[in-house]
DNA sequence: TAATATTTTGACCAACTGGTAAAAGTAATG
DNA sequence: CATTACTTTTACCAGTTGGTCAAAATATTA
């Protein structure tokens, strides 16, 4: 029951995932079809459904994916530094990584135009307690005096969508 | 064959278009339907086909009075001005009506992010000229030395994208 | 009021959508 | 080779979608 075992599974799945990329970012959730998800990656649309429960899940998959890398610079703040700093140099990294992977940046942008309606149910696990990280390292400093009282979660949506921009 | 004649004709016209604000700002083009438009209206499916042609078409007339809107301010630019102090005026009237008009703006954003799919066809008549008009005023900018050599219709572009994170 | 023009509706349709079932094809293993 | 597990395809389905059509309802006008 382990994930990705054989090879074919490997291949496969990871060439779903780049053609759901590339479409989703294109035309949004509801503007993509998963027909043109299964032309884009030369599969058949019975034979991604294999690999992925649904249209859902392929688009889940990629958003985790994507906050799962945009959080790795997380656990470099520093809690005990600069808030302006660190979070400077927080924002620089995702601007960086918003130029390189415009796709990214673009699937995202349309889930959060949307109101993020499906970035809910993917914020769990270990994606969850690096946002719950984040959160208290912001409270604290808000705590501290360090910076204005703010909601944290709204903060961290903020430089998100922000940084977007420079895509 | 004159617009608009009747006052039923103009109620329901504008019913529509209000229904339709309100749906393809939310869900973006494809991931609206003419049955919500129609029920968020109050009007049936074929009524709203009575008074537009196609989803496109309702979409596109909205598209056409927001860029008219937004290119209202284009007027109030001084050709002999100083060309920062004259884009940051245009830019701040931009921005509070961001603001004032969330749902146009998201609207727009929808538009810019699926890469302008639908506004190419919207440019046409005045509108043209207007942009046009401002194309040539930075171009003419462009030229003095006084600005920066760069593409007009993206400048132009580029403000209208940046401005829109201020909704 | 009667004739005419406009507005609204209900029934309908073809194309498309996400998704399923089962069988056929292919690879791995003993 | 034979059995088993995995992969892929063909045929299909029910729900949704944008849009049509003709008739009914309503408003306008003479």
């Amino acid at each position: 029951m382990s994930k990705f075992e054989t090879r074919i599974q490997k291949k496969n799945h990871s060439a779903i995932m780049l053609a759901g990329l590339k479409i989703f970012s294109q035309f949004g959730f509801r503007g993509s079809t998963l027909d043109q998800i299964a032309a884009e990656s030369g599969m058949s649309k019975p034979n991604i459904l294999y690999y992925f429960q649904s249209k859902d899940a392929i688009y889940e998959a990629l958003l985790a994916q994507l906050l799962t890398d945009w959080l790795k610079p997380v656990r470099d703040i520093n809690p005990d530094g600069d808030p302006i700093e660190e979070l400077l140099t927080y924002a620089k990294h995702k601007i960086m990584m918003s130029r390189l992977y415009p796709r990214e940046s673009r699937l995202y942008a349309n889930e959060i135009i949307q109101g993020a309606p499906r970035i809910g149910g993917v914020l769990k696990g270990e994606l969850r307690e690096v946002v719950t990280t984040l959160v208290e390292i912001i409270n604290a400093w808000s705590d501290a005096g360090l910076i204005r009282a703010v909601n944290a979660h709204h903060l961290i949506f903020s430089i998100w969508a922000t940084t977007q921009h420079y895509a």
